[in-house]
DNA sequence: TGACCGCGTCTTTTT
DNA sequence: GACGCGGTCA
């Protein structure tokens, strides 16, 4: 407790009733939050009684380990903490049977929620055009964060008149048979596991009371980012105690688009009157300049707690605000920003100090590029992550499977993966039996015989081969562990066979992947051996895996190999730190974002560069460019209103940077860059627009040269666009492509 | 049935 | 640029 400042140790002691602790960035918060369940611990309560919600497995992750090193691995496991998602879906799969799930149910990730939208809109003949799914889906998920049931959204006027002026009628029904068929796959989405958490304690008063006693004390983290559903799981589960403790920056609240309802963390004081309020406002993290900095920028918002947050801190260095030429030139700029803090003689930079920042992921391919060249190791958190992958997909949908019969989606995406000779005619058949027969389609496979499905003999084999192999697997769930039968389907399911057939690039990251994939069930084996003594099954690791965030996996990743940049989006570094932050692309329209309209969507993006401003312990740099290459086409942008949002005498702005003056490194044997000055400036056209030419800069007809995908090739011939040159090339690979020169990430190998 | 090609559309953030 | 969809053809 010593080491806690009056503040922080006031809020950790207050025990009594419910209270918000309103903590700035870098104010100490996780401190905070374990130093009260230290202290709820030392006051007696046994751990299984303290419930502590987060909302990412890190931050979890994070706080039980030092929970632990404190009282000890035992002691610490009996907590209940976890994300929400993870706490209740514990909770959900031991009352599953109550609200008609079984308890392994299914979790379906936004791709399988698409997937399932998109079938029964074209089932009911529907056009896509007008239902487009991320709309459908995102409406469905309002809703349900709002904790309206298909049922009451039909019956709700807000909701259906709003569809009806928006032409979209029918989305009520969409709802309706999207519950159906999640409920009949026994699967749920992840707004389903807020959602029915409710439904369960609404319905089952003796559930709730359980679990009211058996949580003797709350604890919420980043509570600013609750939503509707989680507001109310909160509330309901202290509703007889009241001992409920929240922690949150409203400053930092910037996941609206997700349901989070800043209002939760404004209005405490209205559903807990006698609710105390603490403010952390002391910031420990970063300079006194960075932290006036931030202060100056969320000053114009209007929405939020007032609170004065300051650092006793050195003042710091200026933050740099530097405008740069294109996209390309600030990703070149970047990366020898990074050289040269590595390089500084007077402080040790480790290249894990240092983070890049971006409002989107597709900023990251460029940056990406630049870093690559420079030799510079990274890591980029989001974009595609591991699980999102195809062949990752594919084997995790056979273990699903072979877990839930009833997984629909898992069944359509691997019934012809690989390809067995059951297409899509098959299928149809075989799912318009099953509607016929009101039952699942797993059903009618598994009784192929009984029903005359007007199929060849060849696909009844098929089927009855799929069959089986299911049937085997099924047979080994709970008799084998969970690595031995993951590397049995893989086999038997030819899925990695599939990849041996030849040595394509695409084939052996594949494999690798699959590999990988397996590694990590491996490894998920061993601690649970280590932790409870018994070698989990297969379901066990599966219940993790769909709660298993990109940032988990990196992690996970990069521990042999810790010393990295880090390349992510603002949103997902809310909560880490660094020495020194990049935040690039501060353009109207990108950062503001063009989605962002409302007068509360623009403060929701200025809350986003506090947060971006926030991360930086000693130095921070932002970047704008006049032009970027954007969806497939140059755009040319303002800068962000943000940099004007900042108070100038905590910023040094370096002037417009031309492409050539940022090219002061003698580095110039780099072909993009080259083509970037010739594209621009130095070329003298030798000859006239879309004319064939020999020659061009450094591409020349019948050299050699490399791209990132393609590989390797011959240049067959050159036409010169003036601004730009069409390139033919035949590549070993994958045959003849056109490619712009200016783009195309090219090589030429002498 | 499955491979392949060309076209149109979409890219804001994610537990 | 990336991806999904629909059409075509063997």
């Amino acid at each position: 407790m010593n080491t806690l400042n009056e503040q922080q140790r006031i809020a950790v002691e207050y025990c009594d009733g419910p209270s918000l602790v309103i903590a700035g960035a870098g104010s100490g918060k996780t401190r905070v939050l374990t130093y009260k369940i230290m202290h709820l611990l030392n006051c007696g309560l046994p751990p299984e009684t303290i419930l502590a919600l987060t909302f990412t497995n890190k931050a979890a992750k994070e706080m039980r380990d030092r929970i632990m090193q404190m009282v000890g691995y035992q002691t610490a496991k009996r907590l209940w903490m976890g994300t929400f998602h993870s706490i209740f879906g514990r909770i959900l799969r031991n009352e599953a049977e109550k609200i008609g799930f079984t308890p392994d149910f299914t979790i379906y990730d936004t791709e399988d929620s698409k997937r399932a939208l998109k079938s029964i809109i074209k089932e009911m003949m529907l056009d896509d055009k007008i239902y487009k799914t991320n709309l459908v889906l995102y409406k469905i998920s309002e809703a349900k964060n709002n904790l309206i049931t298909a049922q009451s959204y039909a019956q709700n006027k807000i909701y259906t008149s709003q569809d009806y002026y928006n032409h979209t009628p029918m989305i009520s029904e969409i709802y309706r048979r999207y519950a159906i068929y999640c409920k009949r796959n026994n699967a749920m989405d992840f707004d389903d596991m807020l959602l029915y958490t409710n439904i369960l304690f609404r319905d089952f008063p003796d559930v709730l009371t359980k679990y009211q006693n058996t949580f003797g004390y709350i604890l919420v983290d980043e509570y600013q980012d609750t939503n509707f559903a989680q507001y109310l799981i909160i509330n309901q589960l202290g509703a007889t105690h009241k001992r409920v403790c929240v922690v949150g920056d409203d400053a930092q609240s910037i996941y609206s688009f997700r349901g989070a309802n800043i209002k939760n963390i404004l209005n405490f004081q209205k559903t807990y009157p006698e609710g105390k309020i603490f403010k952390l406002e002391r910031n420990y993290r970063s300079t006194k300049n960075i932290v006036n900095a931030a202060n100056s920028l969320i000053e114009k918002n209007h929405n939020q707690h007032k609170k004065i947050c300051f650092s006793e801190n050195e003042d710091g260095e200026k933050i740099t605000i530097s405008q740069l030429f294109s996209d390309y030139d600030e990703s070149y700029a970047v990366a020898s920003n990074i050289e040269q803090w590595i390089r500084k003689q007077d402080e040790q930079v480790n290249y894990a100090d240092i983070a890049i920042l971006y409002r989107t992921n597709a900023q990251s391919r460029v940056l990406e590029e630049s870093l690559r060249k420079r030799m510079i190791p990274y890591k980029v958190y989001g974009g595609t992550s591991f699980y999102q992958r195809k062949e990752i997909k594919d084997a995790l949908a056979y273990f699903r499977l072979t877990i839930n019969h009833k997984d629909e989606e898992a069944l359509k995406r691997i019934i012809n993966v690989p390809a067995r000779g059951i297409g899509e005619t098959t299928l149809k058949k075989l799912i318009s039996c099953a509607t016929n027969h009101n039952c699942n389609t797993w059903n009618i496979i598994e009784n192929l015989e009984d029903f005359d499905l007007n199929i060849s003999k060849k696909t009844k084999e098929n089927l009855i081969n799929f069959r089986e192999l299911f049937i085997n697997n099924r047979k080994q769930l709970f008799e084998i562990d969970a690595y031995t039968l993951a590397n049995n389907i893989i086999r038997s399911s030819g899925l990695k066979t599939e990849t041996l057939r030849d040595n394509t690039q695409e084939n052996i990251s594949k494999r690798e992947n699959l590999d990988e994939l397996l590694k990590a069930i491996h490894a998920f084996c061993e601690t649970q051996q280590q932790e409870t003594g018994t070698q989990p099954f297969l379901s066990d690791f599966m219940q993790d895996v769909a709660l298993l965030t990109d940032q988990d996996i990196e992690d996970e990743k990069s521990k042999n190999d810790p010393n990295k940049v880090t390349m992510m989006t603002i949103h997902a570094s809310k909560g880490l730190e660094f020495d020194y932050v990049f935040i690039v692309g501060l353009e109207e329209n990108l950062f503001p974002s063009s989605m962002m309209q409302s007068e509360n969507d623009l403060e929701e993006e200025r809350r986003l560069m506090y947060v971006a401003l926030t991360r930086a312990k000693k130095g921070c740099a932002i970047t704008y460019v006049k032009q970027r290459f954007r969806n497939g086409r140059m755009e040319f942008s303002n800068p962000s209103r943000f940099i004007q949002d900042i108070d100038s005498q905590y910023v040094k702005t370096t002037n417009i940077v031309s492409p050539i003056s940022n090219l002061n490194s003698n580095n110039f044997s780099s072909k993009s860059i080259h083509n970037f000055l010739e594209n621009n400036h130095l070329t003298k056209i030798t000859h006239k627009k879309g004319e064939q030419c020999q020659e061009l800069g450094e591409f020349a007809v019948g050299k050699r040269v490399k791209h990132t995908i393609f590989g390797f090739g011959t240049i067959q011939s050159i036409e010169d666009l003036g601004n730009d040159s069409h390139l033919r090339i035949q590549f070993d690979n994958v045959g003849l492509k056109t490619l712009l020169s200016k783009y195309a990430k090219l090589e030429v190998i002498d």
